[in-house]
DNA sequence: ATTTGACAGTTCATTTTTAGAACTGTAAGG
DNA sequence: CCTTACAGTTCTAAAAATGAACTGTCAAAT
C-alpha cells in the first residue's frame, strides 16, 4: 500500500495514519507544540536530515495541518505554525504521552510533567464519552458502519479476500 | 535516528513512538481492537506483505502489546491478544479516529459509528484533565521536567547543537 | 571589502526498509 | 492423492531514509 491510498480508506484511522502516521511527522508535530517554529529549529532538536525534515514539512503545510508564514523579508524566511486543524492534534499527542508515561518510564518516572492551568494540578489525561462523560473503555464501546460506510461493513481497509490469490503454483 | 534510540529518549512521546509509531503497526492495532486475532487475519484484512507482518507482530509481542496465545495444537497456531498494556493503547486509537471523523471525511460522512454501552449514545471521544475533568485545551497546559527529565530541561530529545557542525568546508 | 556565520533549503551517493512474489511445512477434508 | 487453510520464511526489486556536502541570500564582524 502506499501512502496516498490510505487517504482514500473508509476509515478514519487509516486516513489520519495516511498523514501523520510516521515517527518523524509525529515528533515534529511534538516539536510544533513545544513551540518549535523554525526549520533550524527542528533539525537540532530532533537531528532528522534536512532532506526529510523539508519533506515532512512540506507535506504537513499540504495537508493543512500547518501554516507556512512569512517572518522576515530578504532572505524571505517563513515559520510553520500549527493550523487549528494541527492544534485538533492535540489529544492524540496527550494520548501518547500518556501512554509512555504508564508503560515506558525508567525507575527515575517521567521525563515530563503537565499542569492543567485551569485547576493548577499536575494532571493525566482522560478519554472520555462526549455524551455521559465516563471513561471509555474498548470493551465498552460499540463499533457500527456510519454514512460514510463502503457496502461489505465488516471490512474497512482494503478487501484482499475479493482477489483470486493463488497460494501455490498452478503449474 | 534508529527506532532503538527512540526508545531510549526522555520524552514518553517519543518513547511510545519507538513502539508504534508506524503506519502498518497502528493499523495492526486498528485490526486488534476489531478483534482480528490471526495472521491470515491481519494479512487479509490489510494487504501488508506476510514479511512485515511477521515482523511487525513479533515486535509487538516483545513489547508486551500482544500476548501469542496456542489455539490448537498440530499444527502449533497462535493468536495474537492485545495485553492490558497493549488494551490501554485504546485512547491513541480512539483519538487517531475522531481526528479522522473531524477533519478528514468527505461528503459522505464518517465511516464508522462509535456507541457507549453505558450510556448508549453514540458518542465522540474527549480528552479530559483527570483532576477537573474540563476538556484539555493545548494552551492550557503548561510542560514542566519530570524526575525523569535530563539535565538541560529544555531540550527532551537528541540535542545536536552540541556538535561542532561544520556548515561549509573548513579548506 | 572580504570573510564568516545564520538560515532554509537542495542534491546526491549509500544504506536500510518495504513491496511483491514464491516457497516451506503441517495437517485436515474430499 | 490432491487441494486447501494456516503461519510463516526466503528472495529480489523498488522505494525511502541517512549522511554529507552544496547553494544562495543577507547581516555582522574583521
Amino acid at each position: 500500500m502506499k501512502w496516498d491510498e490510505l487517504e482514500e480508506e473508509p476509515c478514519s484511522m487509516a486516513r489520519t495514519i495516511g498523514v501523520i502516521g510516521d515517527r518523524w511527522t509525529l515528533l515534529i508535530l511534538r516539536e510544533c507544540f513545544l513551540r518549535t517554529r523554525r526549520f533550524e529549529g527542528f533539525q537540532s532538536a530532533l537531528g532528522i536530515t534536512r532532506h526529510l525534515l523539508a519533506e515532512r514539512l512540506k507535506k504537513l503545510v499540504r495537508q493543512g495541518v500547518l501554516r507556512r508564514i512569512p517572518y522576515q523579508e530578504s532572505p524571505k524566511r517563513h515559520e510553520y505554525i500549527l493550523t487549528q486543524k494541527g492544534l485538533d492534534l492535540y489529544p492524540i499527542m496527550m494520548a501518547l504521552v500518556h501512554w509512555g508515561d504508564t508503560h515506558m518510564v525508567d525507575e527515575r518516572g517521567r521525563p515530563l510533567l503537565h499542569e492543567h492551568r485551569k485547576c493548577g494540578k499536575t494532571f493525566d489525561p482522560v478519554m472520555v464519552c462526549s455524551e455521559c462523560g465516563e471513561p471509555l473503555l474498548a470493551k465498552e464501546v460499540h463499533v457500527h458502519p456510519g454514512p460514510g460506510a463502503r457496502p461489505a461493513p465488516e471490512r474497512v481497509l482494503l478487501d484482499k479476500k475479493a482477489k483470486p490469490k493463488p497460494r501455490r503454483k498452478a503449474a
